[in-house]
RNA sequence: UGGGGCGUCGUCUAAUGGUAGGACACCUGGUUUUGGUCCAGGCAGUAGGGGUUCGACUCCCUUCGCCCCAGCCA
């Protein structure tokens, strides 16, 4: 285990260390992450993945990845697959095998049996609707069923009948009887079962009765001996049924502890509105590089140390908060700033050309890979008479503070040279589509010998030697900070998320692009093969995220 | 408005009775063969009002604000 794979201290650790002060586990920290298999990881859920695994981590304890599969009706096993790929991609190893809710159905039955005969359980035979009705309100207490009393004998008769598949759906619910005027709206006779003749993604048709979230949760958590069931917010109210139900049975009874979920500015988080982007076509499916999905940033060229050490550095608490999803493109310049190889490419290209450069001469110079590793080392990259550079890198009338290339004006061409531009050659529109320049011969290497200074490095691409990509540029995917700002999210959808750019110009290492790899493109950004479309014939590059840029803050 | 939870720089997060600190963002300046990185500096906060105390982000009272709960979803 590397050490960014530690967490920090926050209110989680503080009661672990407490806990394990006073001998109440025996020192033992045993976490875990409970997916529910209907759809794909996003990096809410990589805060929760980074959490459990990293307590686990911190305390020598272990973590499992329990699938919370209790529903047929949403639940495959395609999600299960892209889970356990998301986890092990984040860089967390589990206990033992994925585990799975399913496999403690008949544990669970068992359970409910042992309730039925406490008289804490019984069959009702009330529909949907008046069961809502029977409920009471937020301010109101609810009724009792009439079919609370029934005798245990009756119950046991009844349930055994609704595991034997002798009713409709909906047709009755195992109930546990607590108190329908408790204040707590969880408390008031929870459904425990309910009758679904569905097939199930592992256990098949072998089951017409299911397990509820609060009924199955405390159980999976007990009969895996977890320590500490860590859980978002929102089941804060569920705790007096989770403790109520394992009280009852007197088994084993973890302690469950909730945090507040991950939310980020410029993007959505709830599984059904990224649904509708998919659905609707406005992305590219779960994968796309724009999603908030581990998939989609894994496709965009997000590292998992970038993902842990963001997780790491929002912490953990129990306030509702709203991350500037900066801080998550900051992770990710920080770790790649470190580790990308540096290389060349021109995504506007402008010619120039070199008037007193040989015709046919092609020599190959040095180039760093990477001035933050040295043991990077070094290749060697070709300069020719005709090369490309960026149109945003030559302004004819430049501000005061441009130091770019313009007319009469001196610039280094990294690892290169320095050239001077003497002539701009325009279409009949005037659009300049080519530049004459001249190279100082005794600048190689990009440096001059009488100490001159120039104040631009700009980079560029051999004419005589390149290869063609298609880059894609990705933005932030919605326009307000608040994506519901102003009623429908889809309205705020970014329509310049994604620029796509055809024939950029990238130096020739580039045609063996390494696709796990992520480059540096000098002065541009960071930028990783499409997992997806790129071929060997037609290469596609996403940005990840544009190196930091002072210069358009001036600009602005 | 029944119950549960939460309020610290713009944002995220430390400090649990003893100098309100860090990160991101933003702004200066320096270094630089990336207007990147790095370095130095700056900006900026305890929701309001009372109380206890030598001393309060921390304890008490009170007001205000925000989030969650009325699925046979998780």
């Amino acid at each position: 285990m590397t050490q960014d794979k530690l967490i920090q201290e926050n209110f989680i650790t503080k009661i672990i260390d407490d806990d394990n002060a006073s001998g109440k586990w025996g020192n033992r920290v045993h976490t875990r992450f409970p997916p529910e298999p209907n759809g794909y990881l996003h990096i809410g859920h990589a805060k929760s993945i980074c959490l459990n695994f990293g307590l686990a981590t911190k305390y020598q304890g272990k973590c499992n990845l329990r699938f919370d599969d209790t529903n047929p009706l949403k639940e495959d096993s395609e999600y299960v697959n892209s889970i356990i790929e998301d986890v092990k991609w984040l860089g967390f190893q589990w206990e033992k095998e994925p585990l799975f809710a399913s496999d403690y159905f008949e544990k669970m039955y068992n359970y409910a049996l042992i309730l039925i005969e406490q008289g804490n359980a019984f069959v009702c035979d009330l529909s949907f609707e008046e069961v809502r009705n029977l409920r009471g309100t937020l301010t109101k207490p609810g009724s009792e069923s009439p079919f609370r009393e029934r005798s245990i004998k009756e119950n046991i008769e009844l349930f055994l009948k609704m595991k034997a598949g002798e009713f409709a759906d909906g047709e009755k619910t195992l109930r546990a009887k607590i108190d329908m005027r408790h204040s707590n709206l969880n408390m008031r006779d929870p459904i425990m079962y309910r009758i679904l003749h569905s097939s199930h993604h592992r256990t098949g048709n072998n089951w017409s009765i299911y397990p509820m979230y609060d009924w199955a949760h405390g159980l999976e958590d007990s009969i895996e001996k977890i320590t500490h069931s860590v859980c978002t917010l929102e089941f804060e109210d569920h705790r007096p049924l989770y403790d109520w139900y394992l009280d009852r049975l007197s088994v084993y009874h973890p302690q469950q502890i909730e945090f507040a979920r991950l939310n980020l500015n410029f993007t959505i988080m709830s599984k059904r509105k990224l649904k509708r982007l998919v659905d609707e076509g406005h992305v590219d499916g779960w994968s796309d590089p724009r999603m908030p999905t581990v998939s989609g940033l894994r496709r965009r060229g997000y590292t998992p140390e970038s993902i842990r050490n963001f997780s790491d550095k929002i912490g953990v608490t129990k306030r509702d908060a709203i991350v500037d999803v900066a801080k998550l493109e900051n992770a990710l310049r920080e770790d790649l700033n470190k580790k990308a190889p540096r290389v060349m490419g021109v995504l506007d290209p402008i010619k120039i050309i070199i008037t007193n450069y040989p015709d046919d001469k092609l020599e190959y110079i040095d180039a760093k890979n990477n001035p933050e590793d040295e043991s990077a080392g070094k290749r060697k990259i070709a300069f020719s008479k005709e090369i490309f550079i960026d149109r945003n890198d030559f302004m004819e009338e430049p501000p005061k503070k441009f130091f770019r290339l313009s007319f009469g004006r001196e610039v280094r061409l990294k690892f290169a040279y320095y050239i001077t531009c003497n002539d701009v050659v325009k279409d009949s529109d005037g659009n300049v589509v080519e530049l004459h320049c001249t190279y100082d011969p005794e600048t190689k290497g990009g440096m001059s010998e009488d100490g001159r200074k120039v104040r631009g490095t700009l980079h560029w691409v051999s004419a005589s030697e390149f290869i063609e990509a298609d880059i894609r540029l990705y933005d932030r995917l919605f326009n307000d900070e608040n994506p519901e700002a102003g009623g429908d999210f889809v309205k705020n959808l970014n329509v310049e998320s994604l620029k796509t750019i055809k024939n950029a110009k990238l130096e020739i290492s580039l045609a063996s692009a390494d696709s796990n790899c992520i480059y540096q493109f000098e002065r541009t950004g960071y930028f990783v093969l499409d997992s997806k479309d790129s071929k060997k014939e037609n290469l596609i590059f996403n940005r990840a995220v544009s190196l930091r840029d002072s210069w358009a803050k001036i600009n602005r």
